[in-house]
DNA sequence: TCTCTATTTAATGTATACAATGTATTGGTT
DNA sequence: AACCAATACATTGTATACATTAAATAGAGA
């Protein structure tokens, strides 16, 4: 692996699991003298991160870890709940046996990382259950897609999550594998389009920021 | 609008508009000495560029323009046939007699820009009446994606389109706009379905690349 | 003491220099 | 004449230096 995909992937990694929290600024310098490398290969990778919605950059006031506004965090949500119950029929044309048992252990490995609060690896493990689906339904292009928006649902998480959740406790993913091993199409499309819905409505978005408060409204007669 | 975006907007005009045909190189210097800034600011672009896929850079090796393979071709294009009729409901619901005048004025745009071959000023009016509709029905980040996937298709076309052909020939995009105009949802999603697929069976699969031709079949014994 | 301004400080933006890599050309050998 | 090897050339990868901009601090005036 290139040594760019490398530091691209760390950064990434700490940001989706939430050691690197919403906000945090991210000097150029101190990254660049963390991982050994000038600043011009941090800057290459701190705007991937921003193209991707990780980061955000400001001209001239450098880059921070994006802290995703409530609407981008419903968008997102909502364009999971959109693609993800669709390739359901896709993915039953290719599920098997051996694919049965590959996400089944990536299910177990998932619970077993939460139940021992293990959150960084549980964040991981979520997310790469539904991009690993999306995969294997067989469009590349929007498998990465769908791979973007999971990382970026475990961002929003990190600001909008209550506290300890991982976003999946309504019900454990070993179930929708049971229904795929069933081969229930409709049932599949239906159990992910509730799954994703009930993540939404888990997001505590009554956080303003202080610059929308209505102080008219608090104090005004 | 900063130097950086200018001269990305440019690049991604050339490409889509098919001024720079794919797998044309893409050399810093000559870049560099055209827009009149240094490597520096031409690497961010096409790096940039390759994130969306409109370029392809190879390590040690520099940059060219996207050929895309037949895969990822058919794959653009079932992602736009997945998404984009499903925008309809939320579509319809934003939809007013502003909203249809405006997009009546682009549509008949297009259609004269097609009679009069002006092959790059359609290219692009064909996506933007795509994207902006997907930008009407109100999530931003798949409006982004969808506006992504109209631009990759502009490129596709550069590489497996009939000649002349923009895409679109399969039926005015008024008629969706009347459709639209009479609120009738099943129909108007079921238009943009067949529309997509069209679009999609129009293309012209057969060049095989030369490194995949198989000299034992095509001259052996 | 507070506020406004000037200066300093620290960060990013951009260009350039050098190193590393890939490609083309030339010359020699079979 | 064709093929291989070695060298020369061109292009990209990376680091560093300088310019520019935003933030922080200190000082003067009210």
């Amino acid at each position: 692996m290139s040594n760019d995909e490398n530091i691209y992937r760390q950064m990434l990694k700490a940001i989706v699991e939430h050691q690197l929290p919403p906000g945090a600024r991210l000097p150029e310098d101190r990254l660049s003298e963390a991982f050994g490398v000038s600043r011009t290969g941090i800057r290459k990778v701190l705007h991937r991160l921003a193209l991707e919605h990780f980061v955000v950059v400001e001209k001239n006031k450098g880059a921070q870890v994006n802290h995703p506004s409530e609407a981008e965090a419903l968008e997102v949500l909502d364009s999971r709940i959109l693609i993800e119950p669709q390739l359901t029929p896709a993915l039953l044309q290719h599920w098997s046996s051996a694919q049965s048992q590959r996400f089944r252990t990536m299910a177990l490995e998932e619970k077993r990382a939460e139940k021992d609060n293990q959150l960084a690896d549980a964040i991981q493990l979520t997310a790469r259950f539904h991009y690993e689906l999306a995969t294997l339904a067989g469009n590349q292009v929007l498998a990465r897609f769908v791979e973007q928006l999971c990382y970026r649902s475990s961002l929003i998480l990190a600001a909008y999550g209550t506290r300890g959740s991982v976003g999946c406790e309504c019900g454990d993913h070993s179930q929708f594998l049971d229904i795929l091993d069933q081969g229930n199409e409709s049932e599949a499309e239906t159990w992910m389009t509730h799954h994703l819905k009930h993540i939404k409505s888990s997001l505590i978005l009554e956080n303003k920021a202080e610059e929308n408060i209505d102080f008219q409204q608090l104090f005004g007669r």
